[in-house]
DNA sequence: CGGCAAAACGACCGATCGTGCGTTTGTCGC
DNA sequence: GCGACAAACGCACGATCGGTCGTTTTGCCG
């Protein structure tokens, strides 16, 4: 009982390190239980299907991001400082993970397509706003922020400082890319808070 | 001889549309053919092998990108005008393909691996970057935005819009997008104005 | 220990991939 | 209109894909 599940969560953790280099599609069964020293039909018993593969290899990965990001930001006092945290450990995310966020793959492989894969990663992308949008809103409760602040756009170009980030690291290996993510994000806060 | 570079046209046109659909390996020779109502091998015969397809399909869809957002941009006053002219293009670049911009694809699909095919890419990204600043350098000299502006940072949050816009409307199907994408800018060029 | 389910295995399936080859079809200059 | 050459074709190849199945190994429990 213990050892299938033990087995099953080091194909997760492996799968979605190697989904981010060779996208969802591109991870193959026979390249994965390579990795892992598994039969590929060993490996295959433990989903019924690549698609389940996916959909858990995706929870997996979700629940990597809550423990790495959202839960120690969490640990820092409600307004700017989480936000900031949230900010830097999603830097790191991205950073530490040697093929790139999940993700932002994922969200580019899936956008045309249908399914329940396309519906996890759209709803996934869409919780994040929300929590985005949260933390900033506490930023406008503590006093942090202006309180006519648009806590929806704040979210969305939070969001579009990290995408240009993830861009600017893994595509052209921008030794400057931590730099201009940074400056972006401050303007951002800046713009934020209180006027004077 | 004009019947060649005439299919061979027509394939490209296709293939880019198709690519950004299905990504750059999503995209099958069988697919292809099909679409265009030839047969694998002679399409295959236009090109020695899928790589250099997808660099050839690449290459159109960057002349593509300069007709309809680049060229048409410069035909506007110098500065500021240009500059927004090149935003409204480049969204309306991404809402007029049906499959969405296959280089933000590209990136996201190639950013591991090596190659000619990722070579381009980080190439034209990185033209467009530079072509991004120097639109923007123009606004400083016009006097449209303040001398000491960051070139540079400006031109990486331009794009921070653009690939949270693409996101938005392609993985969200968000009607917002662009909504969100035009307040961004703005607030980016309010930002870089000549402050009072 | 013995027994038995869980887990892993290896061989195989049909489909599809990119690619090569020999042939047929089409077009254009003389 | 005919010869030459480009363009498109049909077919088959080896590899790899996701997936199936019957068998063997492993590990837990009484």
């Amino acid at each position: 009982m213990a050892k299938g599940l033990q087995t099953r969560e080091r194909i997760l953790d492996t799968a979605f390190r190697l989904a981010a280099r060779e996208g969802l599609d591109g991870l193959s069964l026979s390249t994965l239980a390579g990795q892992l020293g598994l039969s590929k039909s060993g490996l295959f018993a433990h989903f019924g299907s690549k698609e389940e593969l996916q959909l858990e290899m995706l929870r997996a990965a979700s629940r990597q991001f809550v423990d790495k990001v959202m839960a120690p930001a969490f640990q820092k006092p409600r307004g700017l400082p989480r936000l900031k945290a949230v900010f830097d450990n999603w830097r790191q995310w991205v950073t530490s993970l040697p093929g790139g966020c999940i993700f932002v793959a994922a969200a580019a492989e899936l956008d045309d397509r249908e399914g329940p894969v396309r519906a996890f990663v759209v709803d996934q992308q869409r919780e994040l706003l929300k929590a985005l949008a949260r933390t900033t809103r506490i930023c406008v409760d503590e006093g942090h922020f202006r309180r006519d602040l648009d806590i929806d756009q704040f979210a969305f170009e939070v969001l579009a400082t990290y995408l240009a980030f993830h861009q600017a690291h893994r595509l052209l290996r921008d030794p400057r890319a931590e730099q201009r993510a940074r400056r972006a994000f401050a303007r951002l806060v800046e713009d934020a808070g209180i006027r004077q």
